[in-house]
DNA sequence: CCTGAAAAATTACGTGA
DNA sequence: TCACGTAATTTTTCAGG
């Protein structure tokens, strides 16, 4: 996987405006033809940069209950499993599991629901939460105006165009040279047999 | 403008899923053709219930710095303005206002410049703030099982195929009755020769 | 990575329920 | 009004260089 350049992060932004667009638009504003850009966005989703395409839906002209953001300290659960069970939720939206081990989410619930929505969520489970009405929700897919490039999943360095990337269990990870890469791989073996 | 019927909350959850899916290969999954289907994303792009079409990045590949969740309570300038200057920033992905009056959102930064971001951000202003680590983000275009319907903009009520909707100022306006959309015109208007 | 042709998808339009 | 079928157009994919 060669590393990302400043076309792939044009390309990007421009599908985080307007995923629809055509190939040959985008080409045009980055100075390629379709087919090239056709070929790079095949790319960044084999790479799993890009997760996916999808709508962005208005949710407040619709009266899907209201928005609410829960702070959850998970008591007797491991976040890790707290968190796969709230990201299943259909009503749950946005997700950030915080550095001290809390898992924090925005959702709907009907007016006067959410203690029972949540209840239902921790079921058996002991979970500290704080509930916090919310008025209004945005999501931007901008991607800043930072540096990007792939990180390597076992030191964390850049990987530039002598890096490698490799499947394991249907994800991607990237690494910046062979080493890492093996190292990583015999980690993950090792807890792998040990689950 | 109708109201939302199963068939439209369907197509929106499948274009959550993946927004490049044929129309015709949405329309065999909820018993339409293909053109029926562009018929009714056309209508509801028009109506404001589709914001766009975006592709979701998984930033955590990224290197652009690391993500954060900022609480943030404005002291000395009204929530909306300050709403409006976070929502610009290039790194602020989600955004959050609290029926507190609290302003809740993730970005990026660099490793160890998040308060000389801050202060850029809230330059000249006096505003409190909380910032937290985030470990992950996750973010699902879900529509969750709840029931949907457009709202009236005037009165809260649910609008039905007697509603009519109105374009003020590039926003689009659903009211149940005509006396709720002159009554919300006057209003604001008012409001706009205030300003 | 480009060009140019083939395949596929989207949109436009006339018709009918 | 809504949806279908067909045709025209656009877009994507695929081949060769």
């Amino acid at each position: 996987m060669q590393s990302l350049d400043e076309t792939d992060l044009e390309i990007l932004r421009l599908l985080g405006e307007d995923s629809r667009r055509p190939f040959a638009a985008i080409g045009e504003a980055v100075g390629l033809s379709g087919p090239a850009v056709s070929d790079r966005v095949s790319r960044l989703e084999e790479a799993g940069v890009i997760n996916g395409f999808t709508v962005d839906v208005d949710r407040s002209q619709l009266q899907a209950g209201i928005p609410v953001f829960v702070r959850a300290s998970p008591q007797s659960i491991d976040v890790a499993t707290l968190r796969e069970r709230v990201a299943d939720d259909e009503a749950v939206e946005h997700l950030f599991l915080t550095a001290e081990g809390e898992l924090w989410f925005s959702g709907r619930t009907q007016v006067g629901a959410a203690h029972e929505w949540l209840d239902r969520l921790f079921e058996g489970e002991s979970v500290e939460y704080a509930v916090t009405l919310v008025d209004a929700v945005e999501w931007h897919p901008s991607l800043g105006a930072t540096d990007f490039a792939l990180t390597c999943a076992e030191c964390g360095n850049t990987v530039d165009s002598e890096g490698e990337s490799t499947r394991i269990d249907d994800e991607i990870y990237h690494f910046c040279c062979s080493s890492c890469r093996s190292r990583f791989s015999e980690r993950y073996d090792r807890i792998e047999e040990g689950a």
